[in-house]
DNA sequence: CTCCTTATTGATAATGATTGTCATTATCAA
DNA sequence: TTGATAATGACAATCATTATCAATAAGGAG
């Protein structure tokens, strides 16, 4: 189920026509290491300090390829940049969805009441597909409002 | 419930000491005739063609204020730009959520099975603002996936 | 209705995130 | 080891959004 060490990803990027690089290869050691959402620039400042010569249309165009292979998820909080973590499936992190604060942007990572979700989700992914001819890949609930340091100011 | 002609926007602007001006009417008026999620861009258009007038930077600054004063949602569906439609309280529109096709950005609205969503809410929302102290104001739920079109190809 | 304060506007420039270009470099199959 | 070419990094370009600022107009006071 874990999925450790660097050759494994080798393995990623060569089945798929795709060569195995040092960028690659710490662009997603930074993501595994984090396990939480990283703005491309965090990415490209972290991979910069053990190897300088990063690019950071590098870690850009690395970042929608992994995205395109589906090793990583791509969110959007509405802070106009986008973040970046490794998928579940890829890190074998729980399943987690976010509760994002409307004042100071902050996320937080939740990860209860996944067996309500799972029955909720059960109950209406199939109808939802049928329906709308649409296979569903991935999902992403998010809850906007207020953090608890944000309230008691 | 229904909040008809712009003399009911008037009052809300007025009422936190804001003023109802031509753009602010205009930008609403698309907002309330087109139901869905609208870029800047596409408002900006919409009312240039009636009131040429308009400039791109005031559809941006009264979306933002409409967004603060809860009159209008802001979406993020990873295009890269940010999407906007009257909040269901406005607009009496039905509560929904959306399927975002990953092959060619298409977005579908949805709005069924919401009394399975309702009862899996209220099971979570509870002990999520509990736990977190987190004030929860609003939900989104988007599936990922490939739409019928897209599949088909 | 007119005046006055000041919120709002629109043109413009500036920013910040992301993407395109292209010559150079490095991977890996033969 | 070598050669084809995928990938890189520096740089410029683009796209969405935000800041600046002088000019305008909303609406309350008179």
């Amino acid at each position: 189920m874990r999925t450790r060490g660097s050759q494994c990803w080798r393995g990623k990027f060569q089945g798929g026509g795709y060569r195995f690089t040092k960028p690659r290869e710490l662009i997603l050691g930074v993501l595994a290491k984090s396990k939480k959402h990283l703005s491309a620039e965090d990415i490209f400042f972290s991979v910069h300090k053990i190897y300088s010569n990063i690019g950071l249309t590098t870690v850009y165009r690395n970042l929608e390829l992994l995205v395109d292979m589906g090793t990583v998820s791509k969110f959007n909080f509405g802070d106009g940049k986008a973040n970046y973590e490794l998928s579940e499936s890829e890190s074998g992190a729980e399943h987690h969805h976010h509760l994002v604060c409307q004042k100071c942007q902050k996320v937080i990572d939740y990860a209860d009441f996944m067996d309500a979700e799972k029955e909720f989700l059960s109950k209406i992914e199939k109808g939802l597909s049928k329906k709308y001819k649409f296979q569903i890949q991935d999902h992403i609930i998010h809850f906007y409002g207020i953090c608890g340091q944000c309230q008691s100011k």
